[in-house]
DNA sequence: ATTTGAATACGAAAAAATTCGTACAACAGA
DNA sequence: TCTGTTGTACGAATTTTTTCGTATTCAAAT
């Protein structure tokens, strides 16, 4: 897979987002879901257009109204962005990304113990 | 704090981390820290004088050469960071984040167990 | 058949980020 | 002093990303 392919723009992952989640979508779903009122629709066709040309989603042309689905690996894709935030914010260590992650009121106790589990799993490995 | 001066860019991040590292450093020695083969001094001279347009770092312009500093704190400029990717490329969830983060071979045992005691002392709050 | 609405295509403007060329100032050494 | 080296200032070119205006097409409803 080519450099570029893995390192989306913001505005590209936010629209791959919305393809993970949902599967295959129309334009019109994507800008809707992302219901920014900051930008247009066509803001919005134009920059998957140029996803279908960088090769991040596919597309079936067939009837009037096209439908997208993303071409990237979800797992990939989120794993090349945080070993590049791990270099490029926290210095090479993975550690210190989860500590401030987990610092993080967003992190209810649901989390903490799943994250738990799966630390456990890994050692055993 | 303003909110630009949350959200770095990739460029400047690299002179944060710098700075962050080191503390007081001169253009050059950060330049060569970055030790960017394919861009100029004048480049990184230029990204410090907008960092500091931006009140992201200090500056000690009394000798000819000046000294800069990080203005922005590094635990604070991470979180936000990190709350953004959450969000961005995680769908909210931090719990995934972690995870993906450690799925990682670049987590030693030694750097899991000392998430796995982060996490106890998290928990037991 | 005509109109209307919703869709794509596409060029180009605008905005953001990066890069560099060049001018000029300060200082050190011959 | 003159000369070379090292530094900053700063405008401008480039590149990347985002945004939008407009033309055109298609299909459904009147």
């Amino acid at each position: 897979m080519s450099n570029t392919t893995l390192k989306p723009t913001e505005g590209e992952m936010e629209i791959l987002q919305v393809l993970w989640e949902k599967g295959n979508c129309t334009v019109r779903e994507v800008h809707e879901a992302l219901d920014k009122k900051d930008s247009g629709y066509t803001t919005t066709l134009k920059l998957m257009q140029i996803m279908h040309e960088k090769g991040l989603v596919d597309r079936d042309t067939s009837s009037k109204t096209h439908i997208y689905k993303a071409l990237v690996n979800k797992e990939t894709t989120q794993q090349h962005l945080v070993k590049k935030m791990i270099d490029n914010v926290f210095n090479g260590s993975a550690a210190r990304l989860v500590m401030q992650a987990l610092g993080n009121k967003s992190a209810s106790k649901e989390e903490i113990d799943l994250i738990k589990e799966y630390l456990d799993k890994l050692e055993n490995k």
